[in-house]
DNA sequence: CGTCACACGC
DNA sequence: GACGTACGTGTGACGG
């Protein structure tokens, strides 16, 4: 094999995870984030690269070979923080600990470093790669040398090879010399020419190759100020050049093959993570410290099989018990068994006792107190088997999930190890994963869901007393867990489809597909993938040569707003968006929605994720009904398909009239805006007025269209930046909207401010019914990040009330329509509207009670307005 | 098998 | 001056 080098510039990739990474201390109060981000980096490199050779690069001293030809070298730098610089003493325990060459020169930076190494791996015929945050180490790219630049964060690369490179700035790697002697670079207080940014200076490179050339034909340079700019700093520009360009001559330690690398010893390794704290490092390694941390359980109890002749002692409440099932849907998955933890032990009943034991099944569907993780989960599993489970009082998933949405996991295992009870094994550690999955022997299957048990049991009372002190008990036991009963049922009984009406539409599509490809393939007069972005980039812009408009980091970009902008440049344009919907609407929608389809019941149960959205919004998997299309007839008409599941039934369709914006008037208390609702007012048309300052008659629609935009935008929480897109107007105007729109509502102005010193004092914000979203990035020093979690202060409150409300609405309707005996049901919510079956006979009645409980579910300060529709199909429900 | 680009809904 | 910008899910392509 090759040999492959891997240079790093340390301090370049320390000082960006420094400022990518939180302010992180360990347990000892020591910062490490710099030290942990590079480490991060590191194994990811090592990962990816599988070097023969490697070496760090660090700078030395002060004092540089560029100073003597310019003092001010680097005269505009801060002073490293001393928190970073604390951190660099670790950083070379941490490479000794690996085994990795380190060097560092008075007089040199480790960029002249790299390149003198780089420079001397290649005439030896070797790979290079070499990993930085600065982009003037793009000079050193070669056919064998390979530069990777961190992009956001620091494990994500953008990696420059010539092409890459060419691609990129149009470029050859000696030019970008060139290029950062034009523009300079105001970090290292390089002058460059002033007026000169990239932009300019690509021109002037693409038009004269090089400074040089740009000084031998001054007067062929186009702006009478640019030429004057240029012939004033000629010194600079070239002094500049001087500075930037890398000295691959530097002095430097080692030998190549003292660079040799092989592997680290997890051991060794393991000590450093230990002592700088790097726990979750630890186990990625796969020392022998993390492995027996992680792969052996604390709990240390006896599980008892429970046989046929099920004992009483098992089945005495309060009792924690685990439904174990292999698969995640629910709907279709075995049950591997349950293990049952309570005050005589602990208990595993296998399957066959699950469904032998009348005793069992009855102490299941009694009221006797019982916690569970993953309430839902469990019903719905066991209503297959035709087994009802009452009694649950608790629902640790969903508890976990309340206490901190932010937390993307919430296994079992992970929600223990949060809460330090013992720890549990994880799924995968038992079952392994994908196509290696296998069910272990029963005697360590019981031993496993016995002990998740024990842990379950442990779990309740904390996880109680979590919710309690967030005030939370209120949103745990009146909304989200009632909630779970209803959408279990909902799933449970699923919607019917007529998967004859999506065949044949499926058919027609397929026809229609057909015609389209051949006419996109005569068009490009050759053949290819249309469904493939990069075949198509190829096609549209390399053969067709249609302007660029967009790149995506690994081509051309050939989203549906790129290709709408060359609509009117060619004929193909349109027949490839046209594929695109009609392709969408074959594979995702006829092809998905047919493959689930249930073979027991002919309908399509999809599952309701109720712990998952940062927001309190539901999400809907397996099929996701919650994005059939509406918006595009074409699409809509897969609406036709969803039909009610008996005969002479209707589908009624309810749904909130803008609650995101009445939420908003509410919490904001914004007169003007409470106003328009009371008086029933348009309000796109309404916020055109404010915003245009113009009467109602005025407005025209491009106003209207406009001022939609800004209002979706507010609800949404997206950024001038967003805004801007989805108007195709400026940032800048896009800022201006937003800026007119918040002085024309002072109150949702207030609230935008108070919200975000609240959520700054706090560290998270919540609705109406005190769901909570924890923000960390609010105080980042990160532009991005805090931005990002200020917009998400402004919008949680107002999205996830609007959860709040429909998920109340729910639970009243449920009620109403069970204390009156309805046959009606609820079958879907997506987000702001609910799906409805019924008889016939019951719609009158339906018509007044929907509206009226959705309408009533939370007092607001404005009203809450339902529009329903009805018929035979969920397209005619409209 | 994981990642990317794309597209659908709110 | 650049960064990289609502929340979800599912699909096909592609490369390791």
């Amino acid at each position: 094999m090759n040999n492959r080098l891997v240079l790093i510039d340390g301090n370049s990739i320390a000082y960006r995870a420094f400022f990518a990474l939180p302010l992180l201390s360990n347990d000892k109060g020591v910062y490490t984030n710099a030290v942990y981000g590079f480490t991060t980096m590191l194994l990811k490199v090592l990962e990816n690269h599988n070097p023969s050779h490697m070496l760090v690069a660090f700078d030395k001293g002060k004092k540089t070979f560029r100073h003597e030809t310019y003092a001010s070298y680097k005269g505009t730098r801060q002073k490293t923080p001393s928190e970073l610089s604390e951190q660099l003493p670790m950083l070379h325990d941490l490479l000794a600990s690996f085994d990795i060459a380190v060097d560092q020169q008075d007089l040199y930076e480790a960029d002249d470093l790299i390149g003198t190494y780089a420079r001397l791996a290649e005439a030896e015929g070797y790979d290079i790669d070499i990993i930085t945050g600065d982009k003037d180490l793009l000079q050193l790219v070669s056919e064998k040398i390979t530069v990777h630049l961190t992009r956001k964060g620091i494990t994500e690369m953008d990696s420059y090879d010539i092409e890459a490179l060419y691609e990129r700035y149009a470029l050859q790697p000696e030019q970008i010399i060139d290029l950062k002697a034009l523009m300079g670079d105001s970090s290292d207080n390089i002058p460059g020419v002033p007026g000169v940014g990239e932009k300019t200076a690509l021109k002037l490179l693409a038009q004269f190759s090089t400074v040089a050339g740009v000084y031998d034909h001054l007067d062929e340079v186009s702006g009478k100020k640019l030429k004057e700019k240029l012939a004033d700093h000629r010194s600079d520009a070239e002094m500049s050049r001087k500075l930037v360009t890398i000295n691959t001559d530097a002095p430097i330690n080692k030998a190549l093959k003292e660079l040799s690398y092989a592997s680290f010893e997890p051991n060794k390794v393991g000590e450093v993570f230990k002592e700088f704290g790097f726990k979750s490092l630890l186990e990625r390694i796969g020392s022998e410290e993390a492995e027996e941390e992680s792969s052996q359980s604390d709990i240390d109890v006896e599980v008892e099989l429970l046989t046929a002749d099920v004992k009483k002692a098992a089945l005495q409440s309060p009792a924690a018990i685990v439904i174990e099932l292999p698969q995640e849907n629910y709907h279709t998955s075995p049950i591997l068994g349950m293990g049952i933890a309570n005050d005589n032990g602990v208990f595993f009943a296998s399957p066959e006792v699950i469904e032998g034991s009348k005793e069992l099944q009855d102490w299941l569907a009694s009221d006797d107190e019982k916690v569970v993780y993953h309430a839902k989960k469990a019903w719905v599993s066991l209503k297959w088997k035709g087994l009802s489970l009452n009694g649950v009082t608790f629902d640790a998933y969903m508890a976990s999930y309340l206490i901190n949405p932010g937390e993307t996991n919430h296994e079992l295992s992970d929600v223990a190890s949060r809460h330090a009870v013992g720890k549990v094994r994880t799924d995968e550690s038992i079952y392994g994963k994908g196509a290696k999955f296998t069910v272990p022997p029963v005697d360590t299957l019981a031993q496993f869901v016995g002990e998740k048990a024990v842990v379950l049991r442990e779990l309740h009372p904390l996880l109680a007393k979590e919710l309690k002190a967030r005030d939370m008990d209120m949103l745990f036991e009146e909304l989200e867990f009632p909630l779970a009963a209803i959408l279990s049922q909902m799933e449970f009984q699923g919607v019917d489809v007529n998967a004859e009406s999506l065949k044949s539409m499926g058919q027609e599509l397929e026809k229609t597909l057909a015609k389209v490809e051949a006419e996109i393939h005569e068009l490009a007069d050759v053949e290819f993938n249309i469904n493939s972005p990069k075949q198509l980039g190829e096609i549209l812009f390399d053969k067709l040569n249609l302007p660029v408009m967009k790149k995506t980091k690994t081509g051309y970009s050939t989203s549906a707003d790129v290709l709408e902008k060359l609509e009117d440049k060619h004929p193909i344009i349109e027949k490839i968006l046209l594929y695109r919907q009609l392709g969408k609407l074959n594979s995702t929608y006829i092809e998905g929605l047919l493959k689930s389809i249930s073979d027991k019941t002919g309908k399509i149960h999809t599952r309701f994720n109720q712990a998952l959205t940062q927001t309190g919004r539901l999400s809907s998997i397996d099929p996701n009904l919650q994005n059939i299309p509406i918006r595009l007839e074409e699409g809509r008409k897969i609406r036709k398909a969803f039909v009610p599941s008996e005969p002479d039934w209707v589908l009624l369709s309810a749904d909130y009239s803008q609650i995101e914006l009445r939420v908003l008037a509410h919490i904001s208390e914004d007169e003007k805006l409470i106003e328009a609702f009371k008086k029933g007012e348009d309000i796109h048309t309404q916020t055109a007025m404010e915003v245009f300052k113009v009467e109602a008659d005025d407005v025209t629609g491009n106003m209207r269209r406009q001022a939609k935009a800004v209002n979706f935008g507010i609800v949404y929480g997206i950024s001038d930046y967003g805004l801007s897109q989805s108007l195709g107007i400026t940032r800048k105007e896009a800022g201006q909207f937003i800026e007119r729109y918040l002085e024309s509502y002072p109150g949702v102005k207030r609230y935008m401010e108070s919200v975000v010193e609240q959520a700054r004092k706090d560290g998270y914000v919540t609705t109406l019914m005190n769901r909570r979203r924890y923000l960390p990035d609010i105080n980042s020093r990160q532009f991005n990040q805090r931005s990002f979690a200020e917009r998400t202060a402004m919008n949680t409150p107002i999205q996830g009330t609007g959860a709040d409300i429909i998920k109340q609405a729910m639970i009243r309707l449920n009620d109403e329509l069970k204390k009156k005996g309805a046959r009606a049901r609820v079958l879907l919510q997506v987000h702001d509207e609910l799906i409805i079956e019924t008889p016939k006979e019951e719609l009158a009645w339906l018509e007044t009670i929907v509206p009226s409980v959705m309408e009533q579910a939370m007092a607001l300060d404005v009203p809450l307005k339902v529009d329903l529709s009805s018929g035979s199909t969920w397209y005619d429900a409209k």
